[in-house]
DNA sequence: GCGTTACGCTCAAACGTTATGCCGACGAAC
DNA sequence: GTTCGTCGGCATAACGTTTGAGCGTAACGC
């Protein structure tokens, strides 16, 4: 592979002249110009980015940490941050931690050791342990936090109204002529947790509908819990005529639950839920489901990050919130 | 953030040493080894893998470029090339190409001058213009095909048995009674379309029974020609009583062309698909489907392709086919 | 005609590592 | 007692860039 010391022999000047070719700098003469790209042409030289990262002190990479691709709420939101990324130059190097805590913190070191120039990061756990992060911050590397909010921590983050969305789905249920309504909690220790259980008591609230105790129950985001939660639910008597859980794993168990007790949607049970299979909309049952703007997330998560990176950004945190989009299903 | 110099002289020792210590070079002594290791503990000191990439000539960094990792199919393919790549000190960096040549070759160049160790490739088109792979590969840089293998090309790859797959879904639809089965295929300009078709072809003959020339569609692997399609089959007399298509997108498309015309599987066609949606097997149609194995596909990938760069791997192209896994529907 | 300025280019010092050659000291062997 | 290995450790030259200092030439003002 050629090197610029090559190029700088075949046009016949020196290494510096090439590198202002190459950076683009007024200070290039039209022939010699000319000479230089004629050189980087027949040699098909291609800049190596190594060499310019050590000198530059810049990678142009963004690290990414998401609990695990596989989930299907992140595949969108990494081609947002992706394209973005993308788009300013910069590319994105992603990682799973499967929510824990032990991974984050080795992959916070593995992010520190390639100089990466950002960091977009959904943190494993909002209320738990975040030293690490302070302490990147505090070393300079500009972080941007997605979907979830590590506690009292000045760091930008772009969310979704958690809030908002969940009262905008109960109270659909509740137009639809729904009363005893449930709901599936996520695990306690992230905000949107309560945030989404906010929202769902706020509907009911202002409709002026009681809530049983025994219809909030907590889960743990997982498939299992939904579906363990879900059969104890549909077990009551009088059974609650609908059930609003906190994210998509879980309202699989809750169906799954159903198909055991025999059980159907909507004749039986209405279902809400939180996120939404991009796909499944011809799929049934079809649950009332409050979509996250996964793509946005991440290309504002990137944009706002980049600014960061390169000074763009205005002092103190951001806090970008986002919509949820509502979409009714099967009643 | 502190180089190798202050740990250096933090311990008193030459930065060689230290550079030893770092790489567990046996030529260090009891006493030195501990004030060095001390002194990184201290200064929480992370060596430069900038700076190291740069001198060893080698980055421990794959490449990956996939078409879109919104697609469905592609997560957990790339959680297994990455849980692989971990577990060996290699990190991952993909890009989305949405199945443009144009794209590809520009990941291309970013990725020689990026200098990546090696790249995991699924390639945009099987049957077109390859010459920007041909040529990275003769300038040495180790590639893996995953899932579908460019043409003439002599490189490693790790694809399914797309034959023995459709063929044995076929072969269900046919063992649970059905007679008149159609197809929708992929893209013509890729080799796993006509495998996958041969798979029905053979299931049929070996049945004895004959394929009505109208009972096979080109479509090109998305949504809407699914739809397209599987109308034009559906308002056929008589109407076929199953559908296979050559993936998952394309199925969507027919369900959604069934629920125009009130028709409902398994009740009225039974569908047959390449891919599956891993959550869906509790939704509704449940179509049979061929399961790639996604996850082992990018594990085994990334095993061949570091091997292959570590010289761990014997020489000439390896094809690794793997099985697929078929998943009764309803019918 | 000389000093000044502007311009275009070259030179060389970084950036933070690794690896190679080398040196001094210490035993062992003769 | 001299000669050798050997072994631990140091100094230093790379790796391929960028960048600021430096320098020669030409144009210009006085």
């Amino acid at each position: 592979m050629p090197t610029i010391k090559d190029v700088a022999a075949r046009a016949g000047v020196s290494v510096g002249t090439v590198s202002n070719v190459l950076s683009g700098a007024a200070t290039v003469t039209g022939g010699l110009k000319r000479r230089v790209e004629r050189a980087i042409a027949d040699l098909n030289y291609r800049p190596n980015h190594v060499a310019r990262s050590l000198k530059k002190r810049t990678t142009r990479t963004l690290g990414m940490i998401i609990s695990d691709i596989a989930n299907p709420f992140f595949p969108e939101l990494v081609r947002g941050a992706e394209d973005h990324a993308a788009e300013r130059g910069y590319i994105l190097t992603a990682f799973n931690t499967d929510d824990r805590l032990d991974r984050e913190r080795q992959v916070f070191d593995l992010l520190r050791s390639r100089h990466v120039d950002g960091l977009l990061l959904v943190v494993a756990l909002e209320k738990d342990e975040s030293a690490h992060v302070a302490r990147a911050l505090a070393e300079g590397l500009p972080i941007v936090c997605l979907d979830r909010r590590p506690a009292k921590l000045a760091v930008d983050s772009v969310t979704v109204d958690n809030v908002a969305g969940s009262q905008a789905c109960v109270r659909h249920l509740i137009a639809e002529g729904h009363r005893r309504i449930a709901t599936i909690t996520g695990a306690a220790n992230m905000y949107l947790s309560a945030e989404r259980l906010e929202g769902y008591r706020r509907a009911m609230a202002e409709a002026g509908l009681p809530v049983d105790p025994r219809w909030v129950r907590e889960g743990d985001f997982r498939r299992e819990s939904g579906y363990r939660h879900g059969g104890a639910l549909l077990r009551l008597t009088p059974r609650p005529t609908s059930i609003f859980s906190g994210n998509f794993p879980m309202t699989l168990g809750v169906i799954e639950a159903m198909r055991d007790l025999g059980l159907e949607s909507p004749r039986d049970v209405a279902l809400g839920t939180f996120d939404r299979l991009a796909l499944a909309d011809v799929f049934r049952p079809r649950p009332t489901a409050v979509e996250q703007p996964s793509y946005e997330i991440g290309a504002q998560g990137t944009r706002l990050l980049i600014d960061r990176i390169e000074g763009l950004a205005p002092a103190g945190p951001r806090h970008i919130v986002l919509d949820t989009i509502l979409h009714k299903g099967d009643i």
